[in-house]
DNA sequence: ATATGTTGAATGAATACTCATTCATTATTC
DNA sequence: GAATAATGAATGAGTATTCATTCAACATAT
C-alpha cells in the first residue's frame, strides 16, 4: 500500500498527520461557523472522524485552538521568509515582494482572513493568543522597518522616519484585510495593492515610480 | 423622587434605559471575557439584574448581540459626524480631525477595540454583523474619499488617486488599532498618529507640512 | 386619606438543550 | 497477542430560555 493511501486510512495515520488533519478541520469550521459556534463535534465531523478524537490528540479544546493559531502563524511565517529570500538583494524589491505576498489569493482570501480575525477577536481575553500574535507582529515590523531603513539610506530621503513608514505599511495591509472581510463585493485585489503602492511611491519616490513598480532597480 | 434616582431603582427604569444598561453590561463582558465566553448570566450579573432579564428585554442572545453592535456603530458614527461638522470648512482640516478622532483615548482604548474586533471576528459567519459593519465602512470611505478628492483639487496633485489615498488612510487606522490590541506595551498613541501623518505629508505635501500639521491653512 | 385593584417590570427556579470530556469497547498493525 | 489508534455512547457541567410568582407604582373607589 502506498504511503499516501495508507495515511488516509482510518486508524493508521501517524500522530502528526492526524493533528494536522484536525487543525485543518478546525480552520474550516471557524471560517464557516465562527469561533463561538464551532464545537468539537463539528471539527470531528469535518475531519470525518469520531466525537472524542480531538481530546485524544489535543487533550482539550483550548489546546486545539492554540495549536491552530500557531499553525496559522507558522504557515504565514514560512511564506514570509521564503518570499524575502527569493526577492533578491535589493531592499525595495524585498519590500515590494512582501507587500505583494499579503494580497496573493492564497493568503488573502476570506476563509483565511476570517481565521485571523477570529483569533484577533479574542486576543484581549486570551493571553495565549496575544503572545503568538505579538511575537509574529514584532518580527514582521522589525523586518519591514529594516527594509525601510535600508531604502531611506539608499535614496537619501531626509524627512522619512523608518518606523513611521513601517508602521504605516504593516497597518495598511491589516486594514485592507478587514475591508476584504467586511465588504467583499466592493473589495478589489488590485485596488488594495494600489493603495499600498501609492504609499510607497509617495514616500520612496526614487524607488517606486509610476509605471511598473521599481524605479532605480539598477542603482 | 428625582427622575434620575427613580431610573436607578429596580423595577422602575424605562424600557429604553434598561436596554441601554444591558447593552453596556454586554460590552463590558465581551471586552473582558471575549465573545465566545460571555453568557447571559454574565451580562445579567454585570448589570446587577436577574438571570432572565436579557430575554425579557431582547428576546434572544443573538438579538442582544446585534443591538450591541448597532449601538457601538451608532455611537462611533455620532462622534464622526460631530467631528466633521466642528472641523471647519477646509477639507484638510476635516480629514485631519477625523484621523485624530480615531486615536482619541475615548475611541481607541483596548476595551473598545476588543469590542470591534470581537464583532469583526464573526463577520464572515454572521451576515447581520457584516451588514452593520459594511454599511458604516461604506459611509466612512465615502466621506474620506470625498475629502481626498477636494484636497487633490485644491492642491493640484496630478498623480494622486483619491480612492487609493482614502483606502490607504482608512485601512491604516484599522491596522493601527490592531497593533494597539495585540501589542499594547510597545504601542504608542503618538507613533500611531505619526504613521498616519507621515502618509498625509507625503501624499499631500502642500497641505500637511513638517511642523504643526497644516501648511496652507490660508490658501 | 385609606383601602383595593390593576399593571407591567423583574425575579429566579425550573426546563430543555448543548457541548467538552471520559472511557470501555472495537479495530488495526506489527 | 501486544500495542496503538479510534470509536461513540455516556456523563455532567454549563447555558439559553421559559414562566409562575413577587413586587412597586399607580389608579380608582370608598
Amino acid at each position: 500500500m502506498p504511503a499516501a493511501a495508507k495515511h488516509n486510512n482510518p486508524r493508521t495515520a501517524s500522530r502528526a498527520t492526524r493533528r494536522l488533519q484536525l487543525i485543518d478541520a478546525t480552520m474550516k469550521c471557524i471560517a464557516r461557523k465562527g469561533m463561538s459556534s464551532t464545537t468539537l463535534g463539528d471539527v470531528a465531523r469535518e475531519a470525518g472522524l469520531s466525537q472524542g478524537i480531538v481530546n485524544l490528540h489535543f487533550e482539550s479544546k483550548d489546546n486545539l485552538l492554540n495549536e491552530t493559531l500557531r499553525h496559522l502563524a507558522d504557515e504565514y511565517r514560512r511564506r514570509f521568509d521564503k518570499t524575502l529570500s527569493r526577492a533578491g538583494p535589493h531592499p525595495a524589491d524585498q519590500l515590494h515582494a512582501l507587500m505583494e505576498l499579503d494580497f496573493k489569493p492564497s493568503i488573502c482570501d476570506r476563509q483565511k482572513l476570517a481565521l485571523w480575525f477570529a483569533f484577533w477577536g479574542e486576543v484581549k481575553s486570551r493571553p495565549a493568543y496575544r503572545k503568538i500574535c505579538d511575537e509574529f507582529d514584532q518580527y514582521y515590523d522589525e523586518v519591514v522597518e529594516g527594509l525601510c531603513t535600508a531604502i531611506i539610506a539608499e535614496g537619501e530621503y531626509p524627512h522619512v522616519s523608518a518606523s513611521a513608514a513601517a508602521n504605516a505599511l504593516t497597518s495598511m495591509t491589516n486594514g485592507l484585510w478587514l475591508s476584504c472581510l467586511v465588504s467583499p463585493q466592493s473589495w478589489d485585489r488590485r485596488e488594495a495593492m494600489d493603495a499600498v503602492m501609492s504609499y510607497l511611491k509617495s514616500v520612496f519616490p526614487k524607488h517606486f515610480n509610476q509605471r511598473g513598480y521599481r524605479a532605480n532597480r539598477t542603482q
